[in-house]
RNA sequence: GGGCGGUUAGCUCAGUUGGUUAGAGCAUUGCGUUGACAUCGCAAAGGCCGUAGGUUCGAGUCCUAUACCGCCCACCA
């Protein structure tokens, strides 16, 4: 049988393929399944729960980048033998879906308040069933191997009972409660939102200066300056500075809300800013979250001006009915013309818009449920401040500390139809609450039937917070829930290190005494190739999914992977997708040559193998990778790790090994053999190496790698012999190092360098590519190594091997050829129409020049302290380099004299 | 107001226990194609590592200050 592979990497014919493959073979599952016979509790599990993806969401780059970050970690940690699961599942995403479905609506015209709640639910199901495979599949197309079978939905039935289960925890703990707040309201969406839910923007506005009239002495007035006119009509105080003597006799007295007359008191406090605005403060303890402490301290009355649309509300007196901002303009019209505006000048302010919907977010006393949140905030600190929990990159645990020990109360309902109702009911008959985790028939109190649900649902955030542990069965003690909790790694972006990360890691101890994950990793966001966000208004996004059909996804989860470090943002560039689809060509390429050669391979010789020096270099190189990638695996440093393998394949195997190989390969015999066992087996390694970045060119191409040599005989394989498929191969193991490693290194070394210099030569001579040339190398002590690698000599650097002259020294030097010196070793390259004496001579002159100025710094730093303090090892290394530069030196010195 | 990150080649970025000639990709320049790959090869050019101090025998790497860019938190009406 012959293989006969594409010359370029088809990737469309391949990643579906395997894909399907892959998951059917069951290998997403974890090895060591609890619900499967022969299960091993000692055999300690590796478990990301996947951040879940919005359902009705549509892929983008954030997906595809912690899609690879988190593939790379569970390919990794299965191939080293570990039984992995990565758990898959999305979010209902109360906000964002429901949003959804009424725009949805809204284009026939419905609303959603004509459907009422249930059917508009029903309908919010059914698209859910209709688009809510979408996302799953995009990432399906990246090559995530999560174990779908265990595929969770925040709304499953299961996630549900724990939320529940949360929830009447809390409650009775007493760390859930209703009470009536100050909470950002979205007029539009009608509900309120968290704090984490509301953006700022710094927008221009106006300041408005306005008299505040004394109710007992219609000449007296205080100025004041407000951004937000239309909330005077909920003043009940304006406040002075104790100290202020501008305003001091004012204290005590009472001022008229313009327009509508009522009494208000002015009170002192040094909460105020004399300095700025007029250093009086009116006071809207309904309506802003200062004015609310403060009305708080002082016992002042709330009152609210605004109905659930912002509009103004029946204490607006004539300006009921009114939008917020129409009532602003009108009230400030209408005090304009009663004499008491002052002026108004331009301001910049930071408004408070809603992260959805985008419009401005009113602060609003409200209703609502909260969890006092302390208690959890502090553990979570603690788990972290004693490292049980491990963030990277270590600066965000700042951010993390910062964040929960400034935390406030958090507000959990939201007054959506989409999403978990909240557990309790009210009776209609005694008024007390029943909270519960089974729908009640009756009052827990009286016993009553006439009980009605409270209306609002759950932040979808609360659901998210169970996520690690409500999909693997809590509070049920299930066989996974046993086995897979608390998982190991927990991936994500690092702007929802509080929204989600932090919450996880209370609710994780709250409800299961443990911590949820002992490693946070955080990745950066993806931003345009200029570093700009990308977004649909600058038109500079960059769609994965296209992305993937012109480049493969290999290229794409490359890019994302090599280009990234822990934390940092990433400017993604289509031309840096495009060098790594040139990478998946290269390993193709590479590997169908290696096929092609392993099929044509003599039969293994008997007796000791003879390996050359360029296997030895090799072979000594990817022992050094492996112990490496294993390194910066360990230290979180996916990105170098990747760099590294990217250049040892592309740079010294393909460059170097495979060019040499085709010497040793033509040589025939035991020596071809040999070559075609490193080339299988170096290859073999790297494709393991790189699989969990490009997972897909490196199995499809592995397999035709493992069938070809499995055709040929068992001395290609590797050690343990072939696996069933690349995925759940083995990871490569880092020899232990023999001794002759760093030598011969140091030997290809100077061979590769020599080669180099006659390339460059022949470059900078323009001597026709490919024209063989007769060359003399003086090289010493060092013959040995040069007369074993004479072929590969001349067949790299373009010489011709017949009249290759390898000597140990020369007597009479060449006259009027070209000549270099590389670390000691001469060079004579008889160039025909070599006339150019003087050219020669200024290009020699240079060289020496420059090998001089090394000297002189070499021998500066090592007379310096440098040679004393430094220790004797770096010392040396230096000391063996100058004696290098100065031999150099001496023989260029010659060569010039020669001329 | 508090905190964090970035500043390295024309562009986009690596550079994690400080070791003395700072790397890659892309772009540029020159040369090259019947045998793994033009999605390629060989070579060239390109860098006071933001600035100023300090620690050290030695600093892109550690410390301090500072400038500019960006982000997060707080939210002075």
């Amino acid at each position: 049988m012959s293989y006969d592979l594409p010359k370029a990497y088809d990737f469309k014919s391949t990643e579906q393929r395997l894909y399907k493959w892959w998951e059917e073979s069951g290998f997403f599952q974890p090895s060591n399944d609890p619900n499967k016979p022969g299960f091993d509790p000692a055999k300690k599990p590796f478990v990301i729960s996947i951040p879940p993806a919005n359902v009705t969401g549509e892929l983008h780059l954030g997906h595809a980048m912690f899609v690879a970050m988190e593939d790379l970690m569970i390919r990794y940690h299965r191939m080293k033998g570990e039984s992995t699961l990565w758990l898959p599942g999305t979010d209902h995403a109360g906000i964002a879906t429901q949003l959804q479905v009424e725009k949805a609506l809204a284009k026939e015209g419905i609303k959603r308040d004509q459907l009422g709640r249930e059917e508009f639910v029903r309908r919010t199901w059914e698209w859910k069933e209709k688009y809510g495979g979408i996302i799953t599949g995009q990432i399906r197309r990246l090559g995530a191997s999560c174990d779908w079978t265990r595929e969770r939905f925040t709304l499953d039935e299961g996630l549900s009972r724990a939320v529940r289960e949360a929830f009447v925890r809390l409650y009775e703990k007493g760390l859930i409660y209703r009470g009536t707040r100050l909470i950002n309201w979205s007029p539009g969406l009608r509900t309120a939102v968290s704090d984490l839910e509301v953006e700022y923007t710094q927008e221009s506005g106006f300041l408005y200066y306005f008299k505040y009239m004394l109710a007992d002495n219609p000449d007296e007035f205080i100025p004041v300056a407000t951004t937000r006119p239309e909330t005077i009509l909920g003043d009940t105080a304006v406040t002075v500075h104790p100290e202020d003597e501008r305003y001091r006799r004012f204290i005590g007295r009472k001022v008229l809300v313009p327009m509508l007359g009522r009494e208000i008191p002015v009170i002192a406090d040094d909460y105020v800013d004399r300095e700025f605005g007029t250093g009086a403060l009116k006071i809207t303890p309904a309506h802003d979250p200062n004015d609310y402490q403060i009305g708080q301290r002082y016992g002042l009355e709330m009152i609210s001006i605004l109905d659930k649309e912002a509009r103004i509300n029946a204490n607006g007196s004539s300006y009921a009915g009114l939008d917020r901002f129409e009532a602003r303009k009108q009230l400030w019209a209408d005090m304009k013309t009663a004499g008491l505006v002052i002026k108004e000048e331009p301001y910049l302010m930071n408004v408070p818009r809603s992260q959805r919907g985008g419009e401005i977010v009113e602060p609003m006393i409200s209703d609502q449920w909260f969890v006092a949140i302390q208690p959890l905030a502090d553990a979570a600190l603690k788990v972290v401040r004693d490292g049980d929990i491990d963030i990277v990159p270590d600066r965000f645990t700042k951010v993390y500390y910062n964040w929960l020990e400034n935390i406030q109360d958090w507000c959990i309902s939201r007054q959506l139809w989409w999403g978990h109702r909240i557990p309790v009911w009210y009776c209609d008959e005694c008024g007390k609450m029943t909270v519960v985790r089974e729908d009640p028939s009756a009052c827990s109190h009286c016993g009553s039937s006439r009980i009605r649900q409270d209306e609002d649902v759950l932040d979808t955030w609360f659901s998210s917070g169970l996520w690690p542990f409500s999909t693997l069965g809590w509070p049920e003690e299930t066989p996974d829930y046993k086995y897979f909790y608390p998982t190991s790694v927990l991936e994500t972006g690092y702007d929802i290190l509080f929204f989600w990360v932090a919450r996880m890691i209370m609710d994780g101890l709250e409800f299961t005494g443990q911590i949820p994950f002992h490693t946070v990793y955080l990745h950066g966001l993806i931003r345009d190739e200029h570093g700009h966000k990308m977004s649909k208004t600058k038109g500079n996004v960059i769609d994965p999914l296209g992305v993937m059909d012109e480049m493969g996804t290999d290229a794409l989860r490359f890019t994302l992977l090599v280009g990234s470090t822990p934390g940092n943002d990433t400017n993604l560039s289509l031309k840096k997708v495009e060098a790594n689809r040139n990478f998946a060509n290269k390993i193709w390429n590479a590997g169908r040559f290696i096929i092609g050669e392993l099929e044509k391979a003599p039969a293994a010789p008997q007796g000791e193998p003879e390996w050359t020096l360029p296997d030895s270099w090799i072979w000594a190189r990817l022992q050094t990778l492996i112990a490496d990638v294993d390194r910066l695996f360990g230290g979180h440093q996916y990105g170098e790790a990747g760099r590294q393998i990217y250049e040892f394949f592309w740079g010294e195997f393909a460059d170097w090994y495979l060019e040499i190989a085709k010497q040793q390969l033509a040589e025939g015999g035991d020596r071809a053999f040999y070559t075609a066992q490193t080339l299988v087996r170096v290859l073999d390694a790297s494709l393991r190496l790189l699989h969990p970045f490009t997972p897909y060119v490196t199995e499809e191409l592995w397999g035709h790698l493992k069938r070809a040599a499995q055709a040929r005989s068992d001395q290609f394989a590797p050690k343990g012999g072939w696996e069933e498929a690349l995925i759940i191969a083995r990871w490569p193991q880092a020899q232990a190092a023999e001794g002759w490693e760093e030598d011969k290194v140091a030997e290809f070394t100077l061979i590769q360098e020599t080669i180099r210099a006659i390339r460059n030569l022949r470059a900078e001579k323009k001597v026709t590519p490919g024209k063989r040339i007769p060359a003399t190398i003086v090289c010493g002590d060092r013959l040995a190594a040069f007369q074993a690698q004479s072929r590969t000599l001349a067949s790299l650097a373009a010489l011709d091997a017949s009249q290759l002259v390898l000597i140990a020294s020369l007597p009479e030097k060449p006259q009027g050829q070209a000549s270099l010196v590389v670390s000691g070793i001469e060079i004579y390259l008889p160039l025909a129409g070599l006339v150019d004496v003087e050219g020669e001579r200024a290009r020699l002159q240079k060289e020496f020049e420059e090998t001089q100025s090394q000297i002189e710094r070499l021998e500066t730093l090592l007379s310096s302290s440098f040679g004393q303090r430094a220790p004797a090892a770096v010392v040396e290394k230096e000391r063996q380099k100058l004696a290098a530069f100065q031999e150099t030196a001496s023989k260029l010195k010659e060569q010039l004299a020669n001329l």
